[in-house]
DNA sequence: TTCGTATATTCTGAACATCGAATATAGCAC
DNA sequence: GTGCTATATTCGATGTTCAGAATATACGAA
């Protein structure tokens, strides 16, 4: 693979890699929002949303849309969307296995005693 | 969504916001391979390639099995190299994407003078 | 035990990310 | 124009990540 490809890839999960960036995309799931919505449900100071949302549009995942004084916030492309399902699902994944090697360690605990 | 839901996720992506630790699950994509090999493939420091095996076993995105005095690494969960599949898909349209408006410039160009 | 190979860890300095506070800009109403 | 609201940008302090150099550990062979 081309180094400008890895490259690229590392700045968009670079761009994924925050909480607040995480919880501005998954708030944008079901379509567009204003900035002030975004500020309002997820609790978030103006300036550091407003970085967040600069963050994600530098790197083309979000785009605004201006409308009188507000800005309304998209997703740019649903496969971003579906980086997301994918990790929902290795989240739960990742959730039962280690549920089952807690398990298998109260049952080498309890074989021990 | 839970916070820690979404604390894992941005580890997650953090983990992977690197060119050359997507090199390195990319590599072993099909299959496991000693730190050797990765070293010599991807042309690294042999501390640097450490470091960031380090990163990608502290958040088990990658399992090591030492064998004698090797290190072969593997993949963890399929899951992973779905989302780098994801990626990819995302990264053509991209292109695709930025193509398209490079020629919309062209033409408008062309059309100005 | 000593030697050699494979890998990991620790340290240091430079670069970068994050936050909140303050300030700046843009648009609308008056 | 002034004033108000929504959003963006800049600044400075603090923390995190990175690469490379040096060092440490683990293992098998002799």
């Amino acid at each position: 693979m081309p180094d400008a490809l890895r490259q690229f890839k590392a700045d968009f999960f670079q761009a994924l890699a925050h909480p607040t960036r995480i919880a501005i995309i998954e708030q944008l799931r079901d379509g567009e929002l204003s900035a002030g919505t975004l500020i309002d449900r997820l609790k978030l100071e103006q300036a550091n949303a407003s970085q967040h949302l600069a963050v994600l549009r530098a790197k083309n995942i979000v785009t605004g849309r201006k409308s009188a004084n507000q800005v309304f916030y998209s997703v740019r492309h649903p496969l971003i969307i579906e980086v997301l399902d994918v990790m929902r699902r290795y989240f739960h994944a990742h959730m039962r296995e280690s549920v089952a090697s807690l398990k298998a360690l109260e049952k080498a605990g309890s074989g021990r005693r």
